[in-house]
DNA sequence: GCTTCGCGTCGAAGCGCTTCGAAGAGGAGC
DNA sequence: GCTCCTCTTCGAAGCGCTTCGACGCGAAGC
């Protein structure tokens, strides 16, 4: 491998014009930077990651942290990580996947051994132990999903309230009077999941302010769960014309059971559901949804963390994307007959 | 942040002493040993990465390459990267996550740079580019898929075309003697996708062999495109007692529309898949299948990449894993009436 | 004509670690 | 008593890069 010292003895010029041509911290001749670049491609250098980050204490690096836990939508998580990683390299940058099952120590070891200089975590919970450990940790940090408490963090994601109360609201203007919320298992809530809890209160405060009935039913993925809670639900809510589904993986067997137990989609029942767009597409019957913006918000991300990063630019706390609900074929004007 | 030369001074040791405490490389008295370590913890010293790397030319990264093609399956991709990272973490290695848009070049570019000491490839096609790159990059490299001239690398992947065979004779034993493998999209295999093709392959040689019907229907993943192939195939094939579906996200979708065709599932056809664990178990007809065992070969790539990393231990060519059908409700003896 | 300035370039120091050769201290062997 | 080892530890060099101060030079200013 040809070092920074072969290209400038190459060049005829100092090993530091070599990497001020590289940086471009100082003004080079026209010239000369033409001949420092021939020669680094005739060489084919490529700076050493480890030296530089020695001498210049930036790694060009940034973590990824990612759950583990199986009850996450995957799907998601990956376009959340592909957007991430896509991103990062458009600003020359390079993404260390970490899982979450190191815990905040995980966090304190990469940066405490100067191995990134900024982090982004992911499926923050409202009541996250890692949220105080990279508080203190002083690098330009920004969580997906918002804690209770952000302290001096940014945060980005999706604004789930909102997005509870912007289905209420596409039912209630089809005429709707009862809805029913089918969500993640319970687990999920008692674990403290932000964007769970904050679907549901924009879910409750939009049904009040609209005097409708509501109701959450949590709900598992397996096709024997959603029957049995779906079930359940009719039994309870013999009047209930609208269902507001947050549960990905149960978004392909839930028009299943609904069909098996006599509900045609939308006629008798409409379904406005919160997942991807690709799976609100691909459904037997079309489903009209907000869409989770994985890409954007991942793109985001990394904007912040690079504006951080390169401005010392304090990002202005938490940002969150408006839901956009796009109507498709699972939602209907209520029939009154 | 401490360095060395802190500890160094806190311990009254020599730096390198220090060094040597912490590779283990030379012999230090007990007492010495515990003075350093206690001073490390009590000063909170963590190794610079980059100065570790740069005097010893090792990252303890290595480099994991995803693809970001929407026709792979994202679940089994998930639990892939999250056994290499474990894995790796269990040998003291960070993973940098590489996606494919950049090509062979950002091979290149993160081995050029000293950024990872080896590299693990996904979703290897059958003539891919970036083999020959990585064979002469010299790095330790394990590919996660089977090309046709694997070079000098190590490759490791489930048995697909033994898949293919196993699923036949599970389905010949019961007695079905028509059967009809559902695949990919047509896409995947005109790319030249390994597993893909092996398994047909697989599949038509074990028929052959049993002297069974043999036919392939390739299917993309959305309702009406499942429902349009089994359509034809039904059509084509009346006499068909046996499906074999070799395609994850389709998975979900079939039994619903094989109901909505009329079929009984196990007792009008059998079904057997190939696709995650749990996909197989949470379907509404449990499924027999042959598991994709994404952990155990995420975990035997990190093995076979420390293997070559710590001692140069050339390994020996592919590790093809042995496929294990488990019975569950979807497939039943043929009836003759 | 002399200072002043800015541009383009260089040299050297230093980032924090590993590693090799060597040195000091004691024990064994003759 | 002297040599020869072994066991621990140290010192110094060097990994490849960035960056700061300085220097030389031509242009501009008086």
């Amino acid at each position: 491998m040809p070092t920074i010292a072969d290209v400038a003895r190459h060049a005829q010029v100092s090993p530091s014009t070599v990497s001020y041509v590289l940086s471009g911290k100082r003004s080079i001749s026209e010239d000369t930077r033409e001949r420092v670049q021939s020669s680094i491609r005739e060489l084919g250098y490529h700076p050493h990651a480890g030296a530089r980050a020695l001498a210049s204490s930036r790694t060009s690096v940034i973590a990824l942290v990612l759950p583990l836990r199986s009850d996450m939508y995957v799907p998601v998580l990956m376009q959340f990580a592909v957007s991430v990683v896509t991103a990062a390299r458009a600003h020359g940058h390079d993404v260390l996947l970490l899982t979450n099952d190191e815990g905040p120590e995980g966090l304190r070891r990469v940066t405490d051994g100067a191995q990134v200089d900024a982090l982004i975590v992911m499926d923050v919970e409202l009541d996250d132990p890692r949220v105080p450990v990279l508080d203190e940790l002083g690098l330009p940090a920004v969580l997906i999903g918002v804690p209770a408490d952000p302290g001096r963090l940014t945060c980005i994601d999706l604004d789930f309230s909102a997005t509870g109360r912007c289905c209420v609201e596409h039912l209630a203007e089809l005429g709707h009077r009862e809805t029913v919320l089918i969500g993640h298992p319970g687990p999920v809530y008692q674990r403290g999941t932000g964007f769970a809890q904050r679907t549901i209160e924009g879910y409750r405060e939009a049904s009040l302010d609209r005097g409708l009935d509501s109701a959450v039913y949590p709900c598992g993925h397996s096709y024997d769960e959603v029957h049995a809670v779906l079930s359940r639900v009719f039994a309870e809510h013999p009047e209930v014309t609208g269902l507001i589904v947050h549960n990905e993986p149960a978004q392909g067997v839930l028009l299943d059971v609904l069909r098996r137990l006599g509900k045609r989609v939308p006629e008798d029942l409409s379904v406005v559901a919160i997942c991807p767009e690709g799976t609100a597409e691909a459904a037997s019957t079309p489903l009209s949804a907000v869409p989770i913006p994985a890409s954007a918000i991942g793109q985001r991300a990394v904007e912040a963390v690079m504006g951080k990063l390169v401005e010392a630019r304090a990002e202005d706390g938490s940002t969150l994307l408006t839901p956009q609900l796009t109507v498709r074929a699972s939602s209907a004007a209520v029939r009154r007959d």
